[in-house]
DNA sequence: CATGAATGAGAATTCATTCAT
DNA sequence: TATGAATGAATTCTCATTCAT
């Protein structure tokens, strides 16, 4: 019972971080890092400063946290992608795909965690995972490359130009006029072109909906708890 | 003679704001836009904070004059490269090579007045350069689409992902993973072919220095006084 | 239990307001609001800046709050007199001897209070209770018009004159000529005889002692809590 | 020659006096004392913050000038009328009506002279101009007492009242909704009225024209030079 | 453990006064 | 002597973090 207890305890230390975190999500997605205020996080999840306190040790570890839980869901979605079958190229061209489709529905908050300037702490944090996002590219590239469908190339360089290249074209200029539904799937169309153009390929279709392959595409909202 | 003082003191003051102008650059390069401080353009500059508040109405105010000195010098660099004979394809590819070997010079100052957001009012000036980088290349990708030389696209996208991946691939990491000479070189090849390729061409000749065509290329370090 | 606590920790906010307030009339009744700074008013209660700002959105409110607290008390024991029975005439005595008494106790706080203009936002307070002071002298005097106790005359102007003389005559001077209890019993007398020929009556029975008819007149000090 | 040089410099000197005086009573009448910056003068002067340092010694200097430029420039006018023939109490009719006329053409500017706080070193001089209006009216006071036109009272205490009256009456509420012409002969006719019941005698002729006795009055205005 | 009021170092900005030209 | 740019102490307000209840 003593036992049980503690787990219990456990179990609902472990629901507190999550609302945190969901609420510095939240925020985040409002106003983005740098105007995120401990105060906003407070009142989002409904949980007083002294506790954001007891679970996390800094504001700095906080958004850090937020941004490790944001990118590991994210990251799994395109590794998933990545470790299924088919020629890499297609593959490449999916995990763009998902990653522009889902980028898109919430653009502050992507641009925020992928992008945005924060403290050395949490930019810690940020850079770790974008160099997974490109290890991933990277590996891809070279799947590619042995495959034979793609030219030799400096993959890592390549994968790096990628990533920057799909965060500029879909949400770098922050207001490019919100595009409608049937634009913004032009818009993607578009990235994918340059993206797979720049490695040595081109789209195998591009009116192939991602949704036949990997089932629908949940959109990644702030109202989605990637924890849960 | 009362003219001759006029045009001294007009040009002391001028040479104040220079001086300050200067002094954000060093700090911005240092610690970049979020975490300078008037303190430290003061100490750094060897004026007092008041003289700051003369020359300019406010902290933003100042900072967005340093990106729009240290942008537009670099877009009139660009824009020579652009406007000058020859093929697109080949302006395009020695603008890029200006500009990353530029940028590398000075990453943590470049990624900052490209990239980094601050203030609403500093961002204004910010997206307006970063509008007229990309408004160049879209330019010279569509001149690169009547010669014939580029395959259709739709050539704003193309910009946008262009530009996105050359900040990326060079100093987007801003891990200081910071390349030696050498390697630098070869980083600049690697990011050349990739862009182009995106856009649906090839260097002409990646050994090419750019240095034979337009003269020693001034590295923009914070010493440079872009004004002068 | 849970009631309880919440509801002393009310209390305790509701203290803290006081305290605050408290400080500001100390503060004032020394400096005036002109000179008074918020550091005094942290040193003078023994809180800190950020409470204070916690508590008050601006200096300016913090202020208005203070000078809100202070007339309305005020306010409320000269409008218990204007509500009493007898004749208009004599109310309007007894006002005038409690007013003069009162203020005479802590010119420089009284001053502040009435006549001390500082910021807009301040200021529209202060003129509130001003207008306040001369509404009930006014509707006092047309009591006594209507009465027969009084010659037809403009009573908004009267009021505003009649008022005027009052601050003028008590703590204009602002000399700290400051008569000794004897001399300022004499003083408010001539007031009186003043303030009551103006209006076309005259005073009732010089040698009559407020405290007779309203028990002790608690000298409004800063040590004094009107909140309490 | 050297005489005349040095006489034509001290003229120049003075002139530049003036010339500043002038141009802190243009502000003064815009914004009050309080927000007057020397910035202001100086725009207001054309004349350069140095020089304004080499003719008075600092801010509350200057302003303290400009008081007394002002108010012994009305107390003489007030004077004038004081110590000319004819029966106390109608002496003090004329200085009232001429005093309230001048005032309400410059309502601000009357009221910072008179009744706005100031720094200490400036609000000797106010004071001192004050107590100058306060013996005058009371010397006349006691005139009427003697002639047996007054009945007995404090005559320093009146006088204190009376000007009391008269400040608040006409420019105390600051914004008595800009009375018409016509109106504000009304308005000082009820001050009139009241200020000599107050002392306990009564208008001689309410419709009298001022005019017809003192020659034209000049209204008190910023343009007027007091000191030319 | 949770709460949220209190803390106070720190940052931007102002403006009277000085002093090199 | 005049100028006005430069000075910098002083002031208000913010917000991450702590700690008594």
């Amino acid at each position: 019972m003593a036992y049980r207890q503690t787990a219990a305890v456990a179990e609902r230390l472990a629901d507190k971080r999550r609302l945190i975190v969901k609420a510095v999500r939240q925020v985040v997605a409002e106003v983005g890092f740098r105007d995120a205020q401990i105060t906003m996080v407070v009142a989002a999840s409904g949980i007083s400063t002294g506790t954001v306190y007891r679970h996390f040790g800094s504001k700095a570890e906080l958004y850090a946290e937020a941004v490790s839980v944001n990118s590991q869901y994210e990251l799994d979605i395109l590794m998933a992608i990545a470790n299924s079958d088919g020629p890499a190229v297609d593959r490449i061209e999916d995990a763009i795909r998902v990653f522009a489709s889902r980028a898109l529905r919430v653009k502050r908050l992507a641009w925020a965690m992928i992008a945005e300037p924060v403290d050395a702490e949490v930019d810690v944090t940020r850079m770790k995972y974008r160099r997974a996002y490109g290890d991933m590219f990277r590996d891809l590239i070279e799947e590619g490359i042995a495959a034979g469908d793609l030219p030799p190339q400096n993959s890592a360089a390549s994968a790096a130009c990628f990533f920057g290249a799909l965060i500029e074209g879909l949400i770098g200029p922050l207001a490019p006029g919100a595009a409608r539904p049937t634009e913004e799937s032009r818009l993607i169309d578009a990235i994918v072109t340059f993206c797979l153009r720049a490695i040595g390929t081109s789209p195998s279709d591009p009116l192939a909906q991602i949704g036949d392959k990997y089932g629908t595409v949940v959109p990644f909202s702030p109202g989605e708890d990637p924890s849960a």
